[in-house]
DNA sequence: TTCACATATCGAGATTTATCAATATGTTTG
DNA sequence: CAAACATATTGATAAATCTCGATATGTGAA
């Protein structure tokens, strides 16, 4: 971690819909419906059940994500037509680490 | 800490230089030269430092550490002309165990 | 009380971000 | 292959942020 990554993450927390996505995706089964092919969450949520529940649209919340990934706070998974998207823990630890 | 407090912070870590800040004031002996009438860093470094070493205009410096310290990071203290900052280490930990 | 210095606030222009609709690209299924 | 669906990219406009110089305020010293 230094203070240019660090920043790129602290970008994607300066924004509500973006940090609430971080804190949904904790426990995606309290937060999402179950997935019709996927029978788990092992690698997260699927872009439209979190543009849905954002109330943002898809355009917005695909490039959230895609931004979210790129700085390491999410990885992405995909599967057949769908992407999914869980939280990078260790890109986390990393930042909190920095900052502490 | 709830979302909209933890995003005000996620603005404040958006931006290099308030970043590099909270670095520096993490070791201030190690950043800055000691105050004149100050002994010790007890209370953190003044304004003038920070803003000499981040080179940036003393009005920008200023509203940075006036946002920092609304949004909880920063605790600002006054001796005679002086305003000196430190980390607010409270909060920073409310913080990052919200994030994780 | 006046001067000098430390910090804060204001007003403004340049840059970045937020957000959308429209469109493109992938991928499965009929 | 064509249709349908999931996601990504583009282009545009409104809003927010960055950053400065100028100015105001607060505080100790002469």
């Amino acid at each position: 971690m230094n203070l240019k990554k660090a920043t790129e993450i602290g970008k994607c927390l300066s924004n509500q819909t973006r940090f609430q996505v971080l804190e949904w995706l904790k426990e995606p089964e309290k937060h999402f419906p179950p997935h019709e092919t996927l029978k788990h969450f092992n690698d997260g949520v699927c872009v439209t059940y979190i543009q849905e529940k954002s109330g943002l649209s898809q355009s917005t919340i695909s490039t959230y994500l895609t931004n979210m990934e790129k700085c390491g706070l999410l990885i992405s998974t995909r599967h057949g037509k769908w992407s999914y998207l869980k939280r990078n823990e260790k890109t986390i630890k990393q930042f909190t680490d920095f900052l502490t």
